[in-house]
DNA sequence: AAAGCGGGGTC
DNA sequence: GACCCAGCTTT
């Protein structure tokens, strides 16, 4: 692994060099003694990776979130249902229908024989519904080619519908306790931040922050992999709690003496590291919405009642009709004769 | 690599 | 009003 980068100058006196301890080694990794103070101060090395990890996962353990999904009895099936509603969803938002959803369906099995119509109901607001067809998809598939069972590999976890990378980590690292290197929005924000030196990861996940995150994984010989799990866990928190996108608490973060963005002066997002988000009014997301709001609240209606009613003036009856049957052809609401329903319904 | 896909809280 | 959130699938 390389293990001094060369980044930006400096453009401010770094202002945690007081609070750095002053344990050998327990630092970024200072300047060689012969340098000079100028060169020393047009350098900026990165962490030292095992020292972050001791520290994180420390902070994790007495501060991380008392989530149901991480209690020690929590099922892998509860984990993996957690983490398809957690895909672009808050964690504060996902906590009340996840409560809901085990007590309905606490089996594969359970999800994989209910009426789709109910499952889209469930689903509530969460966003994004096609997720809860492919949850179901994939409990029929456990049922199917699993014994009922979620598969316990990343690699089984991958075929699955709606488990992708990220998610097939996730199951594998913290339903099961194997060592996958998981990678999500705050861990990137923290491999950037920590290591790398960025204010922020950028849109896409490249093959250079894939690479940093494989080489960040602590070794899984020494506990078999114990460790490598409390990583992962640990990162995610602390990008979720202190390492933040918009307003990160460096000020109770338990690395921000080792961190690499810090050490840069806490550089502003480049053009290239800013995200832009995707707009929403007058979207065909937009008005899916508004028309699965609508079917969700009960029985089959009128279809062309339905596309008037939408309370969405701006839309066209164009717009209305190509939605409905975008809907219809994913899946998410059904057509019989003129009237329109949750499919199943 | 980029676009499409939900919805709500926050600054 | 723009940004952000434990991403996935399709083009």
């Amino acid at each position: 692994m390389r293990r001094v980068s060369r980044l930006k100058a400096m453009t401010s006196p770094a202002t945690t060099d007081d609070t750095r301890p002053t344990v050998p080694g327990s630092g970024p990794r200072a300047a060689p003694a012969t340098a000079t103070a100028a060169a020393r101060a047009d350098l900026v090395f990165t962490p030292e990776p095992m020292l972050v990890h001791e520290r994180v996962i420390d902070w994790f353990e007495v501060h991380a979130r008392d989530l149901p999904w991480r209690a020690p009895e929590c099922s892998p099936w509860g984990v993996m249902v957690s983490e398809v509603m957690l895909q672009q969803t808050p964690v504060v938002r996902v906590l009340p229908r996840w409560r809901d959803w085990m007590q309905r369906w606490p089996r594969p099995v359970d999800l994989a024989q209910a009426p789709t119509a109910e499952v889209l109901t469930a689903w509530d607001r969460l966003g994004y519904p096609r997720r809860a067809l492919r949850l179901q998809a994939a409990a029929q598939a456990m049922v199917e080619r699993h014994s009922g069972e979620v598969p316990d590999t990343a690699e089984a976890l991958r075929e699955l519908p709606g488990v992708g990378e990220y998610t097939a980590a996730a199951v594998a690292c913290f339903a099961f306790n194997q060592p996958e290197v998981v990678v999500d929005t705050n861990i990137r924000r923290v491999h950037a931040r920590a290591f790398t030196g960025d204010a922020l990861p950028g849109k896409t996940y490249t093959s250079a922050q894939r690479k940093l995150a494989v080489e960040l994984m602590p070794a899984t010989a020494p506990d078999g992999g114990a460790t490598a799990c409390a990583w992962n866990a640990s990162a995610m928190e602390l990008g979720a709690l202190i390492c933040t996108a918009r307003a990160p608490q460096c000020e109770i973060c338990p690395v921000a003496d080792l961190c690499a963005w810090r050490a840069a002066g806490s550089p502003a997002p480049t053009e290239e590291q800013q995200t832009r988000g995707q707009g929403w009014a007058g979207t065909d997301r937009q008005v899916r919405g508004a028309i699965m709001a609508v079917l969700r609240t009960g029985d089959a209606v009128e279809r062309d009642e339905l596309l008037e009613a939408l309370p969405l003036p701006e839309a066209s009856a164009e717009q209305r009709a190509r939605c409905l049957d975008s809907l219809i052809g994913d899946g998410l609401a059904a057509q019989t004769e003129t009237r329109v329903s949750l499919p199943g319904a």
